[in-house]
DNA sequence: TCGCTTCCGAACATCGTGTTCGGTTACGGT
DNA sequence: ACCGTAACCGAACACGATGTTCGGAAGCGA
């Protein structure tokens, strides 16, 4: 019956989370060495390894936060049943973006990419069959949808989330429309 | 006045070239060391380093001829003047991936997109105003083409390059027809 | 054949990684 | 406040990858 967690290694992980993210956000992923970030937690070295197994999986952590957070938002959309707007997702990614501009600069879109395909998949699937294969329509549309996000990051916001999401509503609903009306015609 | 490349040089190159190639279709990028490079062409270490700063450097080397080689196909389309189909430069793009399957397995996908992105945005700009930032636009386009391609790659192939071309076709043209309607209309 | 370039390979210094272990500190429970 | 335990420290170590150096051997083009 694990009490709750000890102080010291709520404060251990959070200060290695924070000074990856920092120093990718600053140099980038790849220049970023485990002493470094050690240096920046001030923490010492087996610690580190005591918490996680290496660069990579302490990365990790940090998007896990990121990812739960995501879904829970992206889950109170689907609570009533009724369809809505089917646009309204990317809204909310586009917002959640916005609040935590750091970590969305130091994740690469890797991450990102495979959780948004199988949204994009699972929302082809139910709403619409396009006549042409779901994983392509899903690859291409989740493929432009985190392309845009990271580029709109990188960029340091030049619009706000509400016009990112109206300008790719525009850029996608149209090939959507065409196709169902094509395939209601024929 | 340098006269033709010394035999030892090309051999020397094109066998780090495939070598390097080869192990990162089999391991991925991250997982190929200098040493295995060396140990699968038979090449000295020494040699290595006479030719090449780093892994990265022989690794953007790969890449450039491949990109020489499919700029020069898609100069080809520009030639007479006629703006002729916009998407056949999307055809010759799966054309020549499907004629170099290794390469662009081994390839990631981000020396691509800079040069898909820099395509996109001339073609827009040429073209036709979209009523919203050009760059929103190729961004967008271009990480879908991209993102689309390495899946296309990644699996295999499943699709003829022709059929790619039509189902990249039917999944943008909506958009920018609708676009230029509503322009037209307003 | 001759002169020059390239290649070889062993040795070396440097750096990053991940582990170990004995000693110290701080936490949570009572 | 006290105590047992868990977490932290940091130095040392083994290991592997990187990139450089240099003298000698071999292959190239002319």
């Amino acid at each position: 019956m694990a009490t709750v967690e000890d102080r010291r290694v709520r404060r251990t992980r959070a200060a290695l989370r924070e000074a990856l993210v920092e120093l990718v956000v600053e140099r980038g992923y790849d220049r970023v060495t485990v002493r470094d970030v050690l240096d920046r937690a001030d923490i010492g070295r087996s610690t580190f390894y005591a918490h996680y197994r290496d660069k990579e999986a302490l990365f990790a952590s940090c998007f896990e936060d990121l990812r739960d957070d995501l879904k829970r938002e992206m889950g109170l959309l689907g609570t009533d049943g009724r369809p809505g707007d089917p646009f309204k997702p990317i809204s909310v990614i586009f917002e959640h973006a916005h609040r935590h501009p750091q970590i969305y600069r130091a994740v690469g879109t890797s991450h990102l990419h495979q959780m948004i395909f199988e949204v994009m998949r699972d929302h082809l699937c139910t709403h619409d069959d396009l006549g042409l294969p779901v994983d392509v329509a899903a690859e291409y549309h989740a493929s432009a949808l985190v392309g845009i996000l990271g580029w709109w990051v990188r960029n340091n916001f030049p619009h706000s989330p509400h016009d990112m999401a109206r300008m790719i509503r525009e850029l996608t609903v149209g090939g959507m429309a065409r196709r169902r009306h094509e395939a209601a015609a024929g």
